[in-house]
DNA sequence: AAGCAAATGAGAAGAGTTCTCATTCTTATT
DNA sequence: AATAAGAATGAGAACTCTTCTCATTTGCTT
């Protein structure tokens, strides 16, 4: 196990968040909440605390590690930092999500936020659809 | 009382209805999550139960009366409906929100969804800062 | 005015998340 | 390698927001 990872963002390199990191980062599936997280855990036979898993996901959070969305559905969701900023687009039938960058959209966000007097921190783009698939059944 | 907009929604006319759907009418404040709402009706001394409140925006929700969003926090939060979809920028010191429309965002989004393959039913954007008036502040 | 379906409200319940605190683990120091 | 001190863990309680349940009340039609 990579403990450097951790250390890097100040962590102390506890067993709960190698699993954690570890399983994130060879997980095909980008995007997870902490109940996914905790439960495919425990399905491959580690034992980590539920509360330890919301605690841990928060902390890579704010170490820059993972970035936290909140999807339509009320948990948030987790997924690995990987370098470029981007938004999503999912499928309101069966939960797929996509990703993509749109530097005209990221530009017009900044000319808006300016225009009313705002110093940007931050935003949230979510478009919701049907996917290719899901339209095909019906 | 104008139950004229109930009934041409398809709701009966009663007084917790009516009651939810002048305070909102007449609010100064545009945006508000149901506990706002329900803590207004009560200080002015309208008997309204809670779950009442949640249940009637739901359903004007669906009647179009009124429009859910997202904003960070967690709560779910409603204002009138009044023709013209906007999005929002929001001001994480002071909880201002202001409204923007942006045709160039609104036409991006339907491109992505098309080039992704998805019939896009929705969409979602909030940008995030500091006010004006929060920035001065320090 | 009466009858009936629909709506209400109080509180229970549910979902997602955070908190508490006794126990365990990590790391630095001998 | 053993020790000490502080940090992290995990079980369950607690919390927030929202929905559900169901006995009672209300609105609307006749
Ligand atoms: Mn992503
Ligand atoms: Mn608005
Ligand atoms: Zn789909
Ligand atoms: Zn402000």
């Amino acid at each position: 196990m990579d403990s450097s990872e951790l250390k890097r963002a100040g962590l102390k390199a506890t067993l709960p968040r190698l699993k954690i990191l570890e399983f994130l980062e060879n997980s095909k599936v980008r995007h997870m909440s902490a109940e996914d997280v905790y439960k495919a855990l425990l399905e491959s036979g580690e034992e980590v605390g539920l509360a330890t898993v919301y605690r841990v996901l928060t902390q890579f959070e704010a170490a820059g590690l993972v970035v936290r969305h909140h999807f339509e559905g009320g948990q948030s969701v987790f997924e690995m930092e990987h370098g470029e900023h981007h938004d999503h687009i999912l499928c309101v039938r069966c939960g797929k999500v996509d990703e993509f960058v749109d530097e005209t959209i990221e530009e017009r966000q900044k000319k808006i936020a300016k225009e009313k007097g705002y110093s940007m921190t931050d935003h949230s783009l979510y478009i919701y659809g049907v996917c290719g698939e899901c339209q095909k059944e019906e």
